[in-house]
DNA sequence: ACAAGATGCTAAACGGTTTTAATAAAAGAC
DNA sequence: GTCTTTTATTAAAACCGTTTAGCATCTTGT
């Protein structure tokens, strides 16, 4: 094959200076007053030749590589999936490329990958924490680079961020399942101390506690198989007959457990009322639909990206930390309403 | 902050020379005789201020970027989702990262994308082809990186793919709802003329053709809301009263089509047989399950993966390309069983 | 006629690594 | 005691751009 050409084959063909060649193809040419005329002719013969400036070498020389690391829990999970595919959209726009990774909850992974973040030398993070990790984001702020973290923040880190109102969310559903008349309302949730999760319950004690109900929770660890959450909220449905109702902290936890509810052949919402938080194509679908909190994705897709070309301008010279807490939508559809 | 050390201080620090620095940093102390005292002095050094080669100097040398492209049509689809998630975490194992993109269908994207991959230097790209784009990836190959095509393939290009049979998966599933009683079979698919979709349509079309059947094609573009996408079948069954059994070939068509069921009050799978291509969480959840052709997702990522890391090897010489097609699962639910 | 300023361009340093070819010193051969 | 090898290390080129500082040459003002 041909090899690359590089700027040095530019300037030789036209006998000029290397130099030259680099201001104008970085739109110097003014600035630096190269005549029009060469200008044009270096233009053409880039063109012609179908010359285009060694990325690695501009990052070398630059510092900047123009990529955004995008961490997630799971990429697989529809949500992050999600959120991914609109933050994508919008950073090729600005010409930035996305290197992404799962963290799959792992602590000791997401801090491998925050040190090949900065091997690579990539210009922002987009980050949904996993506990334990505190020090590694604090020491990749450090670098000047934006971070900015989403879905979670870490409490004890001066971070920008994009969040939702995990508490009052959690709390409208459990009080909609309290005003329907469910009086037992389980909660089963991802065991972590992670602040999305800990709001979560939190406004579900809280909605609970303002009705004098007593909680019952189930907590799941992450790294479960399919078949081992639905077995696990199989036994603690079986186990704590008295509820009438469940709250799922997760989209994930809630599709097992309509599966272990249709086993275990209870009726919803007659027998059991249900409420899940994040939606899922799923939920509008199933029989009975399923009541869902739903994230606004767009919106958080859109503030997570504007806060990262804010830092990635270098223009706003002003480090305040932006940090956002947006609401929710609680979609009642049947698997909440017991009387028609 | 502390500006990142380079091997030249390393270097300065010991007093010797930036090669032996580098040689002992690469493993070759032994090659090149440096003396074990010194050796061990040098990481010791190295593990003491926690120095790390400049990953984008250390490219620009050597070509590698240890950067894999991951080209799918859209992240946010659970089955390209699930594969990525496989694929990343192979990928991480060996030292690879994965830069991902999501082409939505389009080949102007598509060719940027590609442009793209080839200006960074990536290794090894993986990529679901969009229409049209053959000679950009031709020209990929030529670059003489691995390239590998999955879900679908390019007859017109020679290259490394992993596919499923398609035609085969779609024959059976029309062929179980013939065998069901089911005789006006429609048949709603991507429009689109990618191997894949040609060949479930030629399934299709060839066991009702055994079976002297005529068929009932709804194409539908790619870029359709999902709003749309359910008027769309919705007006498509509306028009075609005899159907009473509907294919899907994809699972977003799937999805869609059941809402569009739903809204007409029609009954699966009394009223209207129902299979899908392509397994989905909601599938096994729904009321009645529904029945789907399940890809091999955890072989398909495995295979890929594997054709990847062995042309990145660069040990094996031989150019052949490896091409797979493997066989899927029909899994038989309720919505294709009409009598019990 | 001469200093000051504008014009159009370039040499050279830099970024951090890998790798080739070379060198000084020590050891071995005869 | 000279000649060749081996050993342990290194200088310098290469990768491919960006950027700083500067150099001729030409205008302009007085």
């Amino acid at each position: 094959m041909k090899k690359k050409l590089s700027i040095r084959d530019i300037a030789k063909q036209l006998d000029i200076s290397i130099t030259t060649v680099s201001f104008i193809m970085n739109g110097k040419a003014k600035e630096k007053r190269i005549s029009d005329e060469l200008t044009n002719k270096v233009l053409k013969l880039v063109e012609e030749v179908n010359y285009k400036p060694n990325q690695i070498a501009q990052s070398l020389r630059t510092g900047k590589s123009k990529i955004i690391g995008l961490m997630v829990e799971d990429i697989s999970n529809p949500f992050f999936a999600s959120v991914a595919r609109l933050i994508e959209g919008n950073a090729y726009e600005r010409g930035y490329k996305i290197l992404y990774c799962s963290t799959e909850g792992k602590a000791d992974k997401a801090r491998e990958l925050i040190s090949m973040f900065k091997d690579w030398q990539i210009d922002g993070s987009i980050i949904t924490p996993t506990e334990g990790i505190e020090e590694e984001i604090q020491s990749l702020i450090n670098e000047d680079r934006p971070v900015v973290l989403f879905d979670r923040y870490m409490p004890a880190i001066d971070a920008s961020y994009v969040v939702i109102d995990n508490y009052d969310s959690t709390y409208k559903g459990v009080t909609h399942l309290i005003e329907q008349g469910y009086k037992n309302i389980g909660f089963v949730t991802l065991d972590s101390s992670m602040s999305q999760m800990i709001d979560r319950r939190m406004g579900y004690e809280g909605a609970l506690a303002e009705h004098g109900l007593t909680p019952c929770i189930k907590k799941i660890s992450f790294d479960k198989s399919n078949e081992k959450i639905i077995m696990q909220i199989a036994s603690f449905l079986k186990k704590n007959k008295e509820l009438d109702a469940v709250f799922f902290s997760t989209n994930y936890f809630a599709i097992r457990g309509l599966e272990a509810i249709n086993r275990l052949g209870l009726t919803i919402p007659t027998d059991l009322g249900v409420v899940a938080f994040d939606d899922h194509d799923t939920f509008q679908l199933y029989n009975p639909s399923i009541t869902a909190i739903a994230q606004p994705i767009e919106e958080i897709s859109k503030q997570v990206i504007q806060i990262m070309l804010d830092g990635l301008d270098g223009t706003s010279t002003d480090t305040a930390k932006k940090q956002f807490v947006l609401p929710t939508n609680l979609i009642v559809r049947k698997s909440s309403v017991p009387k028609k």
